[in-house]
DNA sequence: AATGAATGAGATTTCATTCAT
DNA sequence: CATGAATGAAATCTCATTCAT
């Protein structure tokens, strides 16, 4: 007679902007308390809802952890989308790609709290919708740098894969320093500075060595 | 997050060999269950002894956790300021750096996952005396930078913080995609790929900064 | 048991057809699910009306279920009564009753369902209005049974009671069996086996000890 | 990193004293309130344990429930094993089990409760070992019947399952009665009704074959 | 008359942790 | 030293039920 019914992970979202209350709440709380410390009890409370309807709208608090993403990335890759064609040049492009992956972290730092700590080290993410949407983000970088080779203006024999996985990881190191250590208090500034080095490298240019031509006038006698 | 009397955060090592046994239980067991899945049953259960043992080495559960690194890194950090002396200038430095690094968490995979996916989201973790050698082992990196400046291999308008975070930031992405996806098969193979990426950048030669033509004018006698 | 303030038990028979759409979903689910695991939205989903509608028809989930007999009994007693009169003889007329009781189940698997495995145990439906009709129904056979004393069809040192409950335990152990193992697969087939076991006993003919009357013929002298 | 291990069904038995003192507490519960309606905390204070202590001893509320026929249905089918063979003929053994079995509850109220109002009604039950059980205590029936038609006690023409099942049947009604109404006050008086209505059936004896009247016509000297 | 939406109220179950032996 | 046994303390999740529209 038991039966249980594989709960449908798609509720209705029968009031939109109570599911976003609720969202916003739980990034609060889950950016704070992390993903076991915090209840839906907190939850609840800080959406001024009950913990029934939480599970309304959301089938359980790990779904209710993914869906935090969900909108954010959505939105963000889709600007990316849109802006891109814009701008002129590989390099000009990427530059813009890393300042905006680290505004996103810096305009959002719950946001940014959450994915850091607690989405990144739990595998189930990675089955998520939303981290289809990373992926595909993920992408831009792989475009702009294949581009930049084709135009000659990145070195061809570099690997895109590795190079997105410097910038990626820079990135999230930083991010994730603020998060916990609250360090580097501003993010975009740092755009320069990280493109500039991946540009052009930490060897310093007297290290080429100089070409020492000595040119020795002689007078004709 | 959760935040006890810290107890005794120091067990007498009755029998050093088990403490090492349940140690590594654990480190196995954290490393496919994560930390809350994990249950102390588990790993008693892995290192053949029972739950309460476990209780006469480490006082919680988290300090069990924060245990595992403690013995690895400082072994680590032990062998790097071993070898550095021998090393010869601050690039071969740097390269050393990144493969120890590298080659850390390929040899110890278990040890891998529970840093990348565990203990980096959880505060406590920066609290601890094994963080603290994470930081020591940190400042390698500073110094040898600085030491790149110094004597003129680096650049000396590069900040040595963000260099770091770079470098840092690169090698756990790396290693984070290897415990989630198992990507990279090979890590230590990438030393010299981000190593030289780091050092000449991602521009194409032909747009360097133009050569340095030094003209020695000299009258014939 | 619980027993809450018993509410409007008779709520407006507002639309009856919804009503009896509503009671065949109930008995549906409740045969298949059993009463706890069965739950309003089960019901409502399977009626095609909302949960809140239920509620408008039926006071709780109890009463939904003690609503379930109601009709159909009333109906089976109803047209026992009508019929009996015309049949001749006690023993018939305990047939009778024997093959209305057996076809009753046989022609509703899904009641039977709820009746044996759910309404038996549940202390409260003794407080409904169906079981009274259940319970005059049970007079049925007290009734034929007396008959049948009366016009020396039966044994006079039989007990009535106690012979209905063989007949009435016997049936609720088969239809059991059926409703949970599938195993009688016919019912009604079984009237007369159950009839004549009744009637006859099983003690073998044979074994009634015969009288041996020995007669000694004496000439008188 | 989910991974549930599938729960032991089987506890190991740390303190058997305990685990008895358990199931009689849980008995008494479930008697009186019904499975749902009983709650782990209700049977926890009865048996002065915490409710994780029960946890220890049975993984779920419901193999608690199972738990509680266990041991008694095989003490009971054990003893009957023994002492039929000392009953001389079907007939005397026939009664002898209907004794036995109105007496099971009889002596046990609150374990007729169980099995009456709780278990008969859960299809979970029929997978369980105790379950197997009660099958071959109902063997014991067919046997006899069997026998006592091969010793011609019984009518060769009857069929032992039927026979069975209006036994059977017979005493769970009556048990069932006593549970709910406590109607029949004492059940093992009502063996020889039982048994004599079964063996003899209801037909008055008027009908019954014709008496053997042997007539020996001796001729006295 | 019908229902979408919200929630109150618990119960089961899980473990980390303790303590007496 | 080691551990078997016991439990305190919660947290998730489920539903029957209500009510405003």
């Amino acid at each position: 007679m038991k039966n249980k019914t594989p709960k449908s992970s798609q509720k209705n979202p029968k009031n939109p902007k109570k599911a976003a209350t609720i969202l916003k709440a739980a990034e609060h709380i889950f950016a704070r308390k992390g993903f076991q410390t915090a209840t839906i009890s907190d939850i609840a409370k800080k959406a001024k809802v009950s913990e029934a309807t939480i599970y309304e709208y959301f089938s359980s608090k790990e779904e209710l952890l993914f869906a935090i993403p969900a909108e954010i990335i959505q939105h963000y890759q889709e600007k990316n989308r849109e802006i891109l064609p814009y701008i002129h040049g590989a390099a000009n492009k990427l530059r813009f790609l890393i300042h905006r992956h680290l505004a996103l972290y810096e305009d959002n730092p719950d946001y940014a709290n959450v994915v850091m700590l607690i989405l990144k080290g739990n595998p189930n993410f990675l089955k998520t919708e939303a981290y289809r949407v990373v992926q595909s983000s993920a992408r831009n970088y792989i475009e702009v740098l294949e581009e930049g080779i084709k135009s000659n203006e990145f070195r061809p024999d570099m690997d895109p894969y590795m190079i997105r996985a410097m910038i990626w990881g820079n990135i999230e190191h930083l991010v994730t320093r603020k998060s916990l250590l609250g360090k580097p208090e501003n993010l975009t500034n740092l755009t320069d500075t990280l493109f500039n080095t991946l540009f052009n490298g930490i060897r310093t240019t007297a290290e080429q060595p100089p070409l020492n031509i000595n040119v020795h006038l002689t007078r004709s006698e």
